[in-house]
DNA sequence: TCTTGCCCTGACACCGGCGGCAATGTTTAG
DNA sequence: CTAAACATTGCCGCCGGTGTCAGGGCAAGA
């Protein structure tokens, strides 16, 4: 399989392939005439990288799902490395939402506050929203 | 008050100090040296700058609640373009916490998994721990 | 005067995952 | 034979807030 059949199939660019191979996550043979070769397995390793950048991994965390797979499994996520990878990537999601959480809060207070100064302002006769 | 003093004050450094001038957030008026002399009131400019960077704000955002501050108002948040602002990022917020919600879903599915899997192929005679 | 410490402008570097272009070679269908 | 469609490498651009350096000027104490 070539470069842009590989592409295609895998829903991404050529740019983006030669990307991965340069970083060492995706592999090819060479033709004689330099084309790359891709071999089929290849398909299942580019899908597991694009799946995992839409989560928010970046290509390091993805090494290891990509190793797990090449040693055969059939999911990237099994293998210690990658358990391992998960454990950090869901400890960083949660303190990512907990920041996130706070600073909705902040959010909320500033525009409750501002619109309570609003009110105190040019009052309407309207009973004040008590929103969530 | 000089860039130096300024930055020591308001914890950050001179670099960002020129930054925000130059993105015309922050005033100064020149000396004859040339040096730029800051009014007492730019600290307080500069801290809700900072404030709201820290929140996930860009610089685009910060600019209402800086001309707020100018009018006079003591909180940069009440005039209406920063509550528009703090209306779209509360927004904003919400669906990335909500997206953030699904990607812990799945991490912790494959967590989960994988886990079981690794159990399955070599089982402890401890019970499969029910974790959150 | 010399040194030290502040200030000035301008500009490159960074991070990461590509997009996109240039300049060139290869294959294939008409 | 030719044109189109594919492939190759290499390099610049982007985004945004800042660090950091270079190469100067200005101020004030010993």
């Amino acid at each position: 399989m070539r470069i842009g059949e590989l592409a295609q199939r895998a829903g991404t660019s050529t740019r983006t392939l030669r990307y991965y191979e340069e970083h060492g996550l995706v592999r090819s043979q060479r033709a004689a005439n330099g084309y790359r070769a891709f071999d089929e397995a290849e398909l299942r390793v580019v899908r597991e990288i694009r799946e995992l950048l839409a989560i928010g991994f970046d290509l390091e965390d993805i090494r290891p799902f990509v190793a797990c797979l090449r040693a055969g499994h059939d999911s990237g996520g099994v293998c210690p490395d990658s358990v391992a990878v998960l454990r950090r990537k869901l400890a960083e999601v949660d303190a990512y939402l907990d920041r996130l959480g706070a600073v909705r809060e902040q959010l909320h207070g500033q525009l409750t506050q501002a619109i309570a100064r609003r009110e105190k302002a040019c009052p309407r006769r309207s009973k004040p929203p008590t929103g969530s």
